[in-house]
Order: C-alpha cells, then structure tokens, then sequence
DNA sequence: ATTTCGAGTGTAAAAGTAACACTATTTCTT
DNA sequence: AAGAAATAGTGTTACTTTTACACTCGAAAT
C-alpha cells in the first residue's frame, strides 16, 4: 500500500499569474523583469512554488498577494503547463492561474520592489519558458469567461462610465462595438446600475457613473453582457 | 541558485480520466470499481502517476491508452486539482482530463481487467475523492468545447445516421431539439458530408449515413454545429 | 394490400442583431 | 457674451437568425 506512492517521482509544483489591468483604454499585462535566475533579465509572469500547507488555488492567491497586496481577486485556473523541458533548470509543473485586478487599487511599492510593470498586451514582449504560451492561453480563457458572464466588472473601479465600460468590452472582444446598440443592451440589465454620481473628468458635459450590482446579477437570470 | 527549487517541497502529480462515450441514446462514463487501495471497492476515475520521462499532457494519454488500448483519442484538460487533503494517503496534485471516444472501438478485455464498467451519466454513483467535482468540470468544460467546436464527433463511428447524431447533440445540451431545425441546420455545414450508404438497422426505410469530414471543417468558416 | 415505423421535408411568425447620424451639455477661448 | 470644442447621449429600420409546427415517404412485415 504504501508503494502505491513511493514508487513514483515527485515533482516541485508552480504556480504562474497571468495579471489583467485595464488603463486607457487598453489591457495590460502584470510582468516582472527577473532580478534573480532562472531568467535573470528576462521577462517572466510572477510565479511560486505551492506549499505544503496550502492548495494550489490558495498558492496562486498567496503569489498574486506577494506582487499586489490584493486579496479577494477575481482568479481562474487556465491550465497545467507539465512538458518535461519547460524549466531548463529542474522538472517543474506549472499550474496558470489569469486575475483581473482594478488598476487603481494595488500596492505600487510592493510591485515596484518585484521589478513589474504594466505592458500593453498588444506589445508583449518575449518571455521566460513557455510564458507565452501560457498568456495565450489565459487571453482565450478570459475572453470566453467574460462572453459568459459579466467577470470583466472586476477590471473597473466600483464607479465607472459607460464610455468605459464600452472601452474594456472593446478591448477584450479586440474589436470596435456600436456605440448605441453597446447601451441599448446595457439599459437591459439592471444589474449595470446608473447612479446619480457624474464624471466630470473626462468630458465637459460629465457621464453617469454607473456601477455592477452583484447582487441583482446573481438573481437574474444570467444574461451574459 | 540550487536553493531557488531545493527549499519547496515536492508533491506527486496524477492525472485522472473522465471518459465519455455514447451509446443507446445516452451519454456514458467509463468508471473504475476499484480493486486496490486507497478506496477499494468504490466507484473511481481511471487514474495514474505522471513519471519523470513524460509530460502531464502525455501521462494522460498513457492511462488512457493503458485502460482502453486506445491511441490519438480527443483529449483536453478539465483542471488542476489541489487540495490538500483531496487524497487522504498522501499530498497528491491531480489534473484532470476528459476523453471522447467511440464506444465500438475499446479494448474490451483490458477494460473488464481493469474491472471497468460503463456508467449512464445521469446515474452515477458515488465516487472517490474528489471526482465528482471532476466530472462536474469536465461535463462543464465538454459542453462549452462541444458548442464551440464540433469535437463531439469523435463519440461516433465513422458513418453515422442524423437521428443518431441528434440524440447525441440532445444528450450533450440536456434538451430535445427540433428535427427539422436540426437538420436544417446540418445541411448548412457541408463538413458533414451525406454517403450513399444506408443504415437500415434502426428502421424499414433505411437511414443515410453521414460522415465528418475533418479537412472540410478546417478549411470552413468555423460554423459551429 | 395494408399496416407499421422511423426517415425525411418547408413555411411563416417572432426575436435578435446590425447599421446608421444627429442633438445635448458643459467648459474654454477669444 | 458668443462661439468653438469635446465627449455624452439618444431611435428607427432593414436584415438575419431562431423558433414553432405536421404531414408524406419508403421499405418491411403481416
């Protein structure tokens, strides 16, 4: 019984975070200029070895607190990277994880001390290993979740205009959308709140700020955006 | 530098196989009453350690291959699974996957010997672990695949009647669907392709046989089924 | 010749999607 | 004070897709 295991390798578990933020209009990506080998130099995902202590979800949790200072962020598995030569170094299996943080809202000096920067995902450059592979992954996981459901709310801050929201919806679909029909399905959902508040920050005339009730979401009856 | 991998621990890392297969109108499980311990005499998930020569991707193909003596088999991954108590004997990190295969095909005496048997997926037993969380997934995972790609061909023969594959597309979505929508539907996309031969096993009339064609699919606009 | 049984076929209403251009409100400039 | 500038906001129509629905066809069995 006890051979069941002991006749089988082990191998070092990762965890790699694939970090959504939206600004201007455009996603961007989390990325750390490695400071320490493997891959000194290069661009690499902020990464992790799982623990004995915790599960690979919570691993994953753990790493993406480490870079941000966030906790209860919107995360998804998008796969296991297991190839025998993905880490030149030793025999790592890789477990990606994508999360969709609010731009404003993590620890600057945490991310600073990690050498990460926010990269335009459509100037990404060359990464460590198999990185890409796995950010092309987490891009069609990401993109299909969102079509699914409404998780891209995550990536906005709690008050938000529609201009905004049309923006990000533009972003992830990689493609323009009419702007009448966009809030025509808005004004559908009453999960998409419009409040009384106004922003006047990007325009002279102001937009109403609207806001993502979770609450009326989960009871209806899941219309996708 | 060797301290970057040596200070983590390591676990040992399975995979774990839903099999799909479709017969009588209904979609089927290939599940293992087990023989061995942990869990013997419970109903399980075919299963089995990723070694230090191939990947995770390529243990799963080798397990498959092991139970059903089949090769090139319609594979995708459904998860990492990674709690730490999931396995009560030791620390075990699974990913599972799911398998498409035509129930005409398998190897019919590896699969007794491994005292395996075929499960309608709507009566399921209990099962050991954490696999019912897994086939949840992967009944999840199969039906967005299935929609968004017409892999679910490979639950067929090679020749097969419309009525067959209705009830196939019926079993997947949990719904009955109109024929003549159905149809009309099928004769939209030209890479399910009509023979000349006719099954007349299942009426007095006679049935024509269809087939999928694979490179008409890939040179086609993508139309889902 | 008649029955039986699954195979096969078309049309019309309804719903959803896509295309399209101007007015409104406020601030800034002169 | 008037006009320019800049983003917010607003409806209608054609087109496409989806849904609902019931009878005839062809071969075998009796």
């Amino acid at each position: 019984m006890q051979e069941y295991y002991s006749l089988h390798p082990r191998f070092y578990h990762a965890v790699d975070c694939i970090i959504f933020g939206f600004s201007g209009g455009e996603l961007n990506l989390l990325l750390l200029k490695r400071k320490f080998d493997p891959g000194m130099g290069e661009w690499s995902l902020m990464g992790g070895f799982v623990q004995e202590d915790e599960s690979v979800d919570d691993a994953a949790k753990r790493v993406l607190f480490e870079l941000t200072g966030l906790t209860n962020v919107f995360m998804e598995q998008v796969g296991v990277f297991g190839k025998v030569g993905r880490d030149p170094g030793e025999r790592v299996i890789s477990t990606a994880y994508y999360a969709l943080i609010n731009i404003n809202d993590y620890d600057r000096q945490l991310v600073e001390s990690h050498n990460a920067h926010w990269i335009n995902i459509n100037e990404l450059p060359a990464l460590l290993f198999d990185h890409e592979q796995m950010v092309e992954r987490a891009k069609t996981v990401m993109k299909v979740q969102a079509e699914l459901q409404p998780t891209c709310f995550s990536l906005l801050p709690e008050y938000f205009t529609l201009t905004q929201l049309q923006s990000l919806y533009e972003a992830i679909n990689g493609a323009a959308l009419d702007k009448r029909n966009f809030r025509k399905r808005v004004a559908e959902r009453d999960f998409i709140e419009k409040t009384r508040l106004i922003d006047k920050t990007t325009s002279r005339r102001g937009a109403s700020l609207y806001r993502f009730n979770e609450e009326k979401y989960n009871n209806s009856q899941r219309l996708k955006i």
